[in-house]
DNA sequence: ATACTTTTCGTAATATTACTACATTAAAAG
DNA sequence: CTTTTAATGTAGTAATATTACGAAAAGTAT
């Protein structure tokens, strides 16, 4: 459901436009920044045409009038300018790719959001709410992924342990079974080792709940997946996004499991977080 | 030059107001979407101020006026960003509990986005790039930062390592002299340990970074420090955004160190990358 | 408290901006 | 050439926003 640009449909109808349509078009598009900014009057002196021409121009492309047009077109502006630089170059400096890096992870954020599959959320959820022992599995940036899921999840009050050793792996879903969860996270599902692991323990009878890409081998191996297909742009030469989607879909999960929990259990939460207290510096306010 | 989220603008500014202005922002802020598409006779009366004090208003945030304010306004809602009520509720189910997760974290992200201090960033920059060796320290949930962090810069062939042994740090700290950079990762930077192990590296002539808060005796103790003041959420249900914000600033500076390194540099990136290429399957595609 | 100052806010007049109905012109069809 | 239809503009009207000014409220100092 996103919203077409509006400056891709008015390049697109331009040829079927008439005399002064075209002309107000043309004005548009050459400078669409200036066009938000100006009132009917001077866009039709600009563009040479009468007011009502321009009125008529913008009831043509689905707005109620001028000034819903521009509203539309600021929008198409801002979400357009963000799109289009979303890459670094050599060249920019730090003014530049701060702000790109931080856009493209948001962009990315704002994309699952719109995709992630709430019926295989809370499936896993229930999975995770019936599991004896959950293990998060995973190896490279996905280890510190696990070991933050372990940090989140050990709160529950079940035995939790993360792994990014592929012996330690293979030993663990081999005297896995039933009432276990091993929670497998890889950003391509394509890791020969991981998708192994996940087949033996898949064969003992354990529950394997893969955060992978969709259709990937590792995917195909799991009881239940979580599919998050990140479009790899930014992730030239290190993962980037794909391990920040992650990580956020495990407080996804987590916070899913609170709730079912119910508020009984939110005591126990505060006392893990009082636990702390004493190791720090008190605050000054 | 980023234009600051002027929803984020308004929300900071709201304890700042008066009582006219405090009103028109509510009403704004329950509904930014209908504000851009009302006039300013009906958004003061829903506000039950006067026509001038919504104009007022929007001066107050430097806008020409109602129309350039809603315009404004507009292109904010339009970067991907989405401003819901932000808390999870006991009752909320799958489908309100996850979007609202995410974009609380988009949000988070936003909001740094338009606050960091680039040129303190382009400062680390500048000592990562200088450091014969980097040390990550973390605890609790930070620790697992401090494991990705070393993933992420091990890449830049220099001696990386991270720890969340306090007493390793304490070791590590006090053997490290000029030329070591000792990271230092923690969301409220008042953890006693951190502190301490910071004081001491500082004292041996090592340089202390912290991604830290700011203002925080942890802070204080660093040489150079990114400051990072994400809301404390005090909602029992909301994670912890902080170690998200921590993660994409890493990547912000590992993206700037791989600019300064140059073109050359870049071989090296891809010659690890391929050397995973064996333990995967193929890609069918 | 009281008078004085400052800030806040609304009324009403005015200016700006956008829209509509209708007239005119241009183009197309017969 | 008409006649018809589409395209465009004019002028009036409606709507929307802004300004100037003054009243009320809040704050200060005496």
């Amino acid at each position: 459901m996103h919203s077409q640009n509006l400056i891709n449909v008015i390049t697109d109808a331009l040829p079927t436009l008439n005399k002064s349509e075209t002309k107000v078009a043309q004005v548009i598009l050459s400078d669409p920044d200036a066009a938000t900014r100006s009132s009917i009057a001077t866009l039709a002196k600009k563009s040479q045409v009468s007011e009502p021409s321009v009125n008529r121009f913008c009831k043509r492309f689905n707005a109620a009038g001028f000034p819903d047009f521009k509203l539309k077109l600021a929008k198409s502006l801002a979400s357009g300018i963000r799109f289009v630089n979303r890459n670094v170059n050599p060249d920019d400096d730090v003014t530049s790719y701060t702000p790109k890096i931080i856009d493209s992870t948001i962009n990315t954020l704002a994309l699952v959001r719109d995709k992630i599959s709430h019926v295989r959320v809370n499936q896993v959820v229930d999975k995770l709410i019936q599991a004896k022992r959950i293990y998060f599995f995973g190896l490279g940036a996905s280890g510190s992924v696990a070991r933050d899921a372990e940090n989140k999840f050990f709160r529950f009050n079940l035995p939790v342990s993360s792994h990014d050793d592929v012996l330690m792996q293979r030993m663990l879903a081999s005297t896995g079974g039933a009432g276990d969860v091993f929670f497998v996270i890889s950003h391509t599902g394509r890791t020969k080792e991981v998708v192994g692991v996940a087949e033996i323990a898949r064969s003992n009878g354990s529950t394997v709940i893969g955060l992978t890409a969709a259709n990937s081998p590792l995917a195909d191996m799991c009881t239940l997946t979580l599919d998050v297909d990140v479009p790899e742009n930014t992730d030239e030469y290190m993962p980037m996004a794909s391990r920040i989607v992650h990580l956020v879909i495990l407080d996804v999960l987590a916070t899913g499991v609170t709730l079912r929990r119910g508020p009984d259990f939110l005591p126990h939460l505060e006392k893990i977080k009082n636990s702390l207290k004493p190791t720090r510096f008190p605050n000054e306010d």
